[in-house]
DNA sequence: CTGTTAGCGCATTCAT
DNA sequence: ATGAATGCGCTAACAG
């Protein structure tokens, strides 16, 4: 495979002189045009490795998640990506499980690759540690919550008052024993949204229990089975908030296996489907920014990467309820059947704005923005 | 940051020695131990750039597909991974929206990065070009189809025999007017299930008026518009296959827009979606075997890493038919409350075998497996 | 088993 | 504006 070498005596010039061109330095023209010819004639691509070897850094950023499945994080990767390739980096994209050694592995990894950036969803606030990256000076952002082990750029969806939100449009309907399933007490978008439930019940006058709470893995399997124990209590809830949108999937299993339907029981969920409208009823979602958080956070990346030392930045985006019929208690009698004009019917009371359809995650959502909606903050 | 001779130094030897002690040479226990020692002392990590321009290749793999987006890929890639990661192989996932410019810098990324290899989902038959790659002594692996500049080892599902035998069954079932929501045109996959789509009406001796097919995206909205489309013609079909869920996703949407429900008008996909079940009435789906098909690609990879001079192979893994009621006329009657009894009764008919619950997309699909269940081929 | 040495391909001084 | 020379950190070849 051709190098510079072979680039420059193909077009009688020096290396330093081929560099010069493909970076960008100052070449008379005359010669430049040399230089692309002999690049062209060779196939020259020039060497990443050896590039980056002697620049000491890579043009690669990682993106370090938790389940690949999620379409949160896929939605959120794509936000990176676009913007990423904004600026000419490319995207390498790691699945930790969860799992804090695997994180660990791909964080050596960054580092061993000198990598130009990791956004990272850490998988553990006390064990997830980045020290190491920023040591050598290689910038980090976390997506959703901040590792313990020190303070960098953080960009989260608004969870606590997403889930505040959420659970009072339930009380309000008139449910009174609201359960939560929520994601690992590890994850604190779980924890935070979590709060916002049992903050909600607290500012309730209505008549209540002490809500129920399941802890569940932030996957289908994992809701599956936490909505089975809490239908198993002795007192079963008549409403439950999933913290995601795959265990809002594993939870209406668990329903329709026990013929419960909504809006008999409420449900409603955070993370955004293009399957709430298919399911019947319609499923009432905590809007999450998935693509904006990823946009923000590889913007932070780059501010932090020409500006190494300004004060860690905490970003918080709204979320937004989407109230469809799975947890209108008070429209019950029209919900069964469903039809087309039921739904069309709550066009007319949306409050939300419209988003642009853009290249992100918007451009799979089809029509989903035409319910009931309530901005959140 | 630490280097070999910072360690060497440290520990007393010299710098190939350190080497070894990395990369399993033959030395000393009692030097080897000095060695670690050293390295940990010194927060030593060994820097993969060097290496790679040392040894001419990394160890990454490149995954190059066309939506992050869709669940095929995503369990196809956790297949890659899994794979990968036990040969201590990192994966890169880079998504090109099958866009063949975005695809080409990403083969030009794999190749000026010296990659270990590449598997692709070619965005276009024609355009993708792996040659450079090929030329350069990288493997590559293609899924779905093989790109036509060079034989190379490919693995796919048998979509031409998936799609005949859920043609077959919507024919079987009575419907008469059996449409095809398909990729596209560049798309062998789709090319493929149009083809076993076509077959299957050419077979039946039903009486029956000539297939419609629309070409779309392989994404929601695409099938949301097909399916529009497919309702405004002045005969619009009484069933429907789409060749991905995603577009599934979208025809249901555009039927619920008219309040038309299956089975009335019957529904099949390929693709497997957690949320089959979830959607009234629950969904036919061709099962795609997308995780096992991402093993074998990795495998496949490896294979022809340690042997590169074999014959390219071509693997081709079943689908199988998993029949609920969108598809399922004959027992219109009892569909409509769609009870759990209801569900549960189809269980007695399952006829494919249960897969285990491996760490890969099975994880995710509670139990989708009980189902009248037809395997293929 | 161990150390010395050279060079992977490039960008970057420092001269000119 | 250009070229010669150097070294990024590592591994492989060779010598001992």
């Amino acid at each position: 495979m051709a190098n510079i070498y072979d680039v420059a005596k193909a077009a009688g010039v020096s290396p330093a002189t081929v560099s010069r061109v493909l970076n960008g330095g100052s070449v008379s023209s005359e010669r430049a045009a040399r230089v692309r010819a002999a690049c062209e004639d060779l196939g020259f691509r020039p060497n990443r490795v050896a590039r980056g070897l002697r620049r000491q850094r890579s043009d690669v950023l990682a993106l370090i998640i938790s389940d690949i499945e999620n379409p949160f994080f896929t939605a959120l990767a794509r936000g990176v990506e676009d913007v990423a390739r904004a600026s000419n980096l490319s995207v390498v994209l790691c699945n930790a499980d969860d799992n804090p050694e695997k994180e660990a592995e791909y964080l050596d990894v960054a580092l061993a690759e000198h990598m130009a950036g990791v956004i990272i969803f850490p998988a553990s606030l006390a064990e997830t540690d980045v020290t190491a990256l920023l040591d050598r000076g290689v910038p980090v952002v976390a997506v959703d919550r901040s590792p313990e082990s020190a303070a960098i750029d953080t960009v989260t969806a608004d969870d606590e008052n997403g889930a505040y939100v959420a659970t009072r449009h339930l009380l309000d309907e008139g449910y009174r024993r609201v359960a939560c399933i929520t994601g690992p007490r590890a994850s604190s978008a779980a924890t935070e949204r979590l709060r916002g439930f049992l903050r909600a019940h607290r500012e309730s006058e209505a008549p209540r229990r002490r809500p129920r709470v399941a802890y569940a893995d932030f996957r289908v399997r994992g809701g599956y089975q936490a909505m089975g124990e809490l239908l198993d209590l002795a007192e079963p809830p008549d409403a439950v908030l999933t913290t995601n949108s795959l265990m809002a999937a594993g939870a209406l299993e668990a329903l329709y296996d026990r013929d419960l339907r909504p809006p008999e029981i409420g449900v409603a969920t955070f993370g955004d489907t293009f399957w709430a409208h298919l399911v019947q009823p319609a499923l009432t979602t905590v809007h999450q920014p998935a693509y904006e958080i990823g946009q923000a956070a590889a913007e932070l990346l780059f501010k932090r990467r020409h500006a190494p030392d300004i004060e860690p930045q905490r970003l918080v985006l709204p979320t937004r309820l989407q109230i469809r019929s799975s947890s209108r208690r008070s429209a019950e009698a029209q919900t069964t059947p469903a039809t087309s004009a039921g739904r069309r019917a709550t066009t007319a009371r949306v409050v939300g704005a419209e988003r642009p359809d853009g290249p992100g995650r918007a451009r799979a959502t089809g029509r989903h923005d035409i319910d009931q909606s309530v901005p959140v903050t």
